[in-house]
This record gives structure tokens, sequence and C-alpha cells, in this order.
DNA sequence: GTAACTGGTTTCCTTTAGGTAAGTACTATA
DNA sequence: TATAGTACTTACCTAAAGGAAACCAGTTAC
């Protein structure tokens, strides 16, 4: 018989906190494609076009616009190069990998939760 | 000096499959009271309006609508008592609590995260 | 001169989430 | 008879997200 780390239900005082962190952490990683393109950055550093050709079905307002955003939020560096024509590179900051935890669980629970569907179908 | 796992950046592998897992978590969590409504059922089973009371600026047609995405995604049972008035309880299931991972780094990011923000507002 | 490349912006439109207010069906109580 | 409580539903409205297509400014190559 395995020891097993008391998995208690969270008490109400756990939970009161917590709520507001949560929010707060999915409004700042709400919308279709901020993962996608945190993704894609911490990959390796890209230019606007070269974004637009990995994910193709974004348009370049939208893509843009989240480009801001992530920027706001440090999860994204840009920078200029006075090149002709100019050339800019969007790259995942250091503060996008603290992250990986956060992206971690939702992957492995995501995953499993798919299977659970996918298993309630077959039925 | 500390030794430190390794805390490489994610490789192209380990993304690729992993963006599809992270959409289906987030698809399943949107909107405004998810999460909120889970983690008050977690504390105590509830009826309509208790919950109602609890959550105040939840409206009625959205409440039903929430519990009733829950329901279908297994994270929450609804029961019927014949009683006068009928008596409908919402419970949290134990497959909620598989979620608890997920909640628990977005309440740990989420918070660190309102903190660097109030730390960049001073500056 | 014109086409093509860069990194976008602008306009217009549709879809969706969510809010407000009222209504509904049933029963019990005064 | 009327009011209140239960658990919702319905109709209508608004705001925001996002999509499609066109456009723009600057420079270089043909």
């Amino acid at each position: 018989m395995k020891t097993i780390e008391k998995e208690a239900i969270p008490t109400t005082e756990e939970c009161a906190g917590s709520l507001r962190n949560i929010l707060d952490a999915l409004y700042v990683l709400n919308g279709k494609w901020k993962i996608a393109l945190i993704l894609s950055l911490v990959q390796s550093p890209k230019r606007f076009n070269e974004i637009r050709k990995e994910i193709t079905k974004i348009s370049p307002k939208v893509l843009a616009k989240e480009l801001k955003d992530l920027e706001l939020n440090d999860f994204v560096k840009r920078t200029v190069y006075l090149t002709t024509p100019v050339t800019i590179i969007y790259e995942a900051t250091d503060y996008s990998l603290t992250l990986k935890s956060v992206i971690r669980e939702l992957s492995v629970w995501g995953e499993q939760h798919r299977e659970k569907v996918k298993q309630s179908m077959r039925k």
C-alpha cells in the first residue's frame, strides 16, 4: 500500500483567495491565439509574416493586436532592425517561461479529458 | 549552490502535441463563472438559489446555462428530490477534483503575476 | 513605372457571451 | 383569493472578439 499525500478537498479558506488569482491568470491568457503565439515564440524568435505562415488562420489584424497584448504583459519582446525593408523580430521573454507549470498542467489535464470524452462517446 | 532540475526551454516536439490539449482544457473552463461555480460546489453541494445567494452577480439565465455545461462535462451532478416544492441539489463530482493541479497552478501563477503588475505600476 | 516585399492599419461585418426584465408551472400558506 | 417560494425559461439587448478584404507607407528590383 502506497503512502499517499493527503488529497483533501480544498477548504473554504484555500479557495477563497484563489479565485481572484485564477481569474487574473485566465484574463491574460484569454482569447483564441495567445497560448499558440507564446508556444511558437518560445520555440524561436520570429517575424510577423513568419508567424502568419506558422499560424495560418490568424488574420494580420488579430495577430497585431495579440502581439501588442503579449508585449504589454511582458511575454514578448519586439525589436526593430533598420534594414530595408525593416525587420521586426518578436521573441518570448524569460517571463513567458514562468508559465511553464501552468501550461504543463493544462496540457496534462486537457489530454486526459479528451481521452475521457472519447471513452464516453463509445458507450 | 542548489542543484536544480534542468529547466530547458520546451522542445518543438513537447509543444507540438500540447497546444490542442491546452485549448481543450481552456474550452471547458471558459466563461466568467465556471471556475467560481466549481470552487463553490466543491465546498458543499447547493441548491439553485443558494448558489445565486453566494455568487450574487450571476443571473438565473446564465447560472442555468453554466450548470448545464458543467453537468455535460461531468463536473457537476444534478439530483432532483421530489419534495414539495421540488428540491434540486447540485454537487461537484469526483471528476471535478481532477482539476486540482490545474487550479493550483493557475492560482499560483495568477498571484505572482498580480504582484508583478503591482510592482511595475509603482515605477 | 510598376510590381513586390516589409509590417502592419482600416473598415465593415458576424458571432458569441453575457446582462436585464419579465414570465412560467407548480405548490403551499395566509 | 392572493402572495410567496421553487427552479428555472424566454425575449430582447449590448459589447466585445474575431474574421475578410482592402488599403497604406516605405524601399528596392525589374
